[in-house]
DNA sequence: GTATCTTTTTACAAATTTTTTACCATCATT
DNA sequence: AATGATGGTAAAAAATTTGTAAAAAGATAC
């Protein structure tokens, strides 16, 4: 299902877009301030972003600008009030694809997602890069840079590394790793799994023994938040 | 307990799966032809179907199709002989979930198995997203926020939360919580039960020692009211 | 074949969760 | 109200799961 996240800060507005947007037949996800929307976006990986521009915390040109730097393929749609002619102008500057005016009518706003959407999704692909942290990663040509510098990767933490970006936020038991990343034919015991992960937390996490983007979940697995 | 339902002409290899199947603890049925599958397909509803494609009365993809048309969400691995290759895709086409070629290494067969059974339990991805109270479940990414604010819970808690939301008004033995959470091969005291819903209730209720969505049913159980 | 690099296994400590225990409160029934 | 059964809960005990280094096994390149 395609989901959208809603980051705004006046309930009444996300209740009514939630109920429009769910009728329509989307997941909606939301936040109240910009850095919540901020990290639900990064946690989540929602299909678009419905983005306020005068929020607490963190402005919506912010949120814009920054979730545009780590996932350039999100597009995003900003809500300004009448009179923020300039943050529009500014909004596309800093990489939102489209904007809509308060008061809107919400006939507008839905069909200007599903064009969006339906652009992003003819759009040659450019899930090909992806970057959290001090990390980039070039899914295409199988490089990572952190802090700017070339990381050498294995076959098999590339991979892992791949499959860990591709289900972002989702719980990946020991199980479906193994049969998702290293495949049938091969049955290594799950342990591997984690001996894996610790290599993936030393090239990567800031603080390897305190993980702050591979996740375990006790009794579970391991999620990714990037 | 998982049942498996072997359907298969040649007694020796019903005997090697049957081993392996049970020594993996699955409940293992078998039928040595077509008719005889179809049959104890439908009167004992299994878990999965291992459906050899050469049979003699009635070939495997006749019973796919069949059972495929009566029963769609029993899962069905196919098991093809070498030259083959054309059965597979009609296999396929006819609703089989999977298929093995003879011959075929037993942990490859136990694992494919393992992964159609996950799918197919997996598969309601539509109502994955469940509130109450302040409370918001995504049982997709095994998230639990309250008031906005993630709260930890482990695999069992994540578990119990996740069968209460999916029974909920019903009024839930201990035994039956049990049997259906804890599994089959596990008998805990009926205390452990209690020992949960309390941090279910310090965790979710708004005041635990007054609980207003996980009931006490004196005498018969609990349910959830959400 | 040897050297080198990668992947898997092993082993054990550490962290975390689950179960049990024990005691007291509450409830239903007489 | 007395009694026995049932439920709440903290804390202890038991069991499970995870982190990680190091050894073993497997691949790959030379």
């Amino acid at each position: 299902m395609t989901k959208i996240l809603i980051v705004e800060d006046e309930p009444n507005m996300v209740a009514g877009l939630r109920d429009n947007f769910e009728f329509e037949g989307y997941e909606v996800l939301s936040a109240y301030d910009g850095s919540e929307g901020l990290e639900k976006a990064l946690a989540n990986s929602p299909d678009l972003v419905l983005l306020d521009v005068m929020m607490p915390k963190m402005s919506g040109l912010d949120v814009c600008k920054q979730l545009k730097a780590k996932r350039p393929s999100i597009p995003i749609i900003m809500l300004t009030a009448r009179g923020q002619e300039i943050d529009k102008v500014v909004g596309l500057e800093l990489g939102a694809d489209d904007y809509v005016t308060k008061p809107f009518s919400i006939r507008e706003l839905v069909a200007r997602v599903k064009a969006v959407l339906r652009r992003s999704h003819t759009l040659p692909k450019e899930h090909d890069r992806y970057s959290f942290s001090d990390v980039e990663v070039d899914l295409r040509t199988c490089r990572i840079a952190r802090a700017g510098k070339q990381i050498e990767f294995s076959a098999m933490e590339f991979e892992l590394l791949k499959y860990f970006i591709c289900n972002a936020g989702e719980v990946l038991s020991r199980e479906r790793l193994l049969e998702d990343v290293w495949g049938y034919d091969r049955y290594p015991t799950t342990r591997t799994v984690d001996a894996h992960l610790v290599r993936l937390r030393q090239k990567l996490e800031p603080s390897p023994e305190q993980p702050r983007f591979f996740l375990t979940v006790h009794g579970m697995g391991y999620r990714f938040v990037g």
